[in-house]
DNA sequence: CCTACCGATCGGTAGG
DNA sequence: CCTACCGATCGGTAGG
């Protein structure tokens, strides 16, 4: 609690497309890296401060303990994401078919641009129950959002599909997916790959192919 | 190595679409709950062997160790899924279009009705790198009878998607993800979230919605 | 399958 | 009084 907090970490004014090499604390970024290749019980808290090169007590005097780098981890994480997704949904105006798909794209965009950050979704189970339901309201909220478009959609006849609530968890999934496989190196960009996820979230919210819209 | 050995577990002759209660090893059993409850490194041998009622050495007398556990649940749900899978595909004969629909409905019954073991999926990261390559060898042969069988369809007109394998893995990952969310006590059978996914499967390959088939 | 244990390492903290 | 740590070790538990 001294210069920097987790305020400085992630996204302080940047366009929701543009993505800057992640600015996390030296530990913060070095127990991303560690969950992602052990996850968090598969960590010790000496592999991270190795990582770092300080000691572990070291690593206790900026963080209360193993939990607090992970609930941090997250929360940063999701609300990345929810900045983000918000922005391209008020970019992309009041159209719902607009809006769905800027929110597909910065969703997809912060899969695969923050891979190890995203890809800590996995841990949820090892967070403390407090921790755990504040991370989850807000992935639930970024789910209600995508759900009221879809569900405008419907009402406009954009989206055909019956089930707009299931529809909406499998395009998250979907997304969410990304991040356990995308690979930087990969042959494909990630925004090769947030336009693909466009184009298969629309199909599985049912926006018809065939018509000109 | 002795009595039991992993083959009586799963599916011995039994339709795709039926499900028996889970017929595990008592060791094997808790060791899924407890995996599915704290992970793999979250899990101590002690506490399976506190669940099973029995103690750590007894424990170690059936399996080599912590690893194999795991192992061998994820090797025994991989196979019980691609043979059901493998049932499905051969019971819709030849059209692309009831092979797509009645693979994807095994593999959304499989994520359902043996829920806890295929989110141990979760968990191929614990697997040692021998075990983790038979396993996603298994997982990669899914995913190609899936693919091969909407490439087919594309053939004849009745799947659009210009990305075949992309649309692909997106469903498969949204079908995994049932594991995720999928409650016994929830408001729909497996058989009802079965049903939905396969139609929101077809919008994400792009089977044209309007048109009779 | 049990009792009796091992070398090492776990997350976290002491005094300075 | 603060910050940014250190070498050493705590009580318990890991897989075997």
């Amino acid at each position: 609690m001294s210069t920097e907090t987790s305020q400085d970490i992630a996204a302080p004014a940047e366009h929701w497309r543009s993505y800057r090499p992640l600015a996390l604390h030296p530990i913060l970024l070095r127990a991303m890296e560690a969950f992602n290749e052990h996850g968090y019980h598969g960590t010790s808290v000496r592999d991270i401060a190795g990582r770092v090169g300080v000691t572990v007590p070291a690593l206790y005097y900026h963080y209360a303990n193993k939990q607090a780098l992970l609930a941090t981890l997250l929360e940063t994480s999701i609300k990345d994401v929810l900045d983000r997704c918000r922005a391209a949904a008020a970019e992309a105006g009041d159209d719902p078919l607009a809006r769905f798909c800027g929110m597909v794209e910065s969703i997809v965009l912060s899969m695969a641009h923050r891979r190890q950050l995203a890809f800590l979704d996995t841990e949820i189970r090892s967070l403390e129950p407090e921790n755990r339901a504040r991370y989850v309201a807000l992935r639930d909220y970024l789910e209600h959002m995508l759900l009221d478009t879809v569900e405008a959609g419907r009402a406009r006849g954009v989206f055909a599909t019956p089930i707009p609530a299931d529809a909406v968890r499998a395009v998250l999934i979907m997304c969410q997916g990304v991040a356990n496989w995308f690979r930087e190196d990969g042959p494909l960009t990630a925004e090769q790959v947030a336009e693909r996820h466009v184009l298969l979230s629309l199909g599985t919210v049912g926006h018809p192919p065939a018509p000109a819209s």
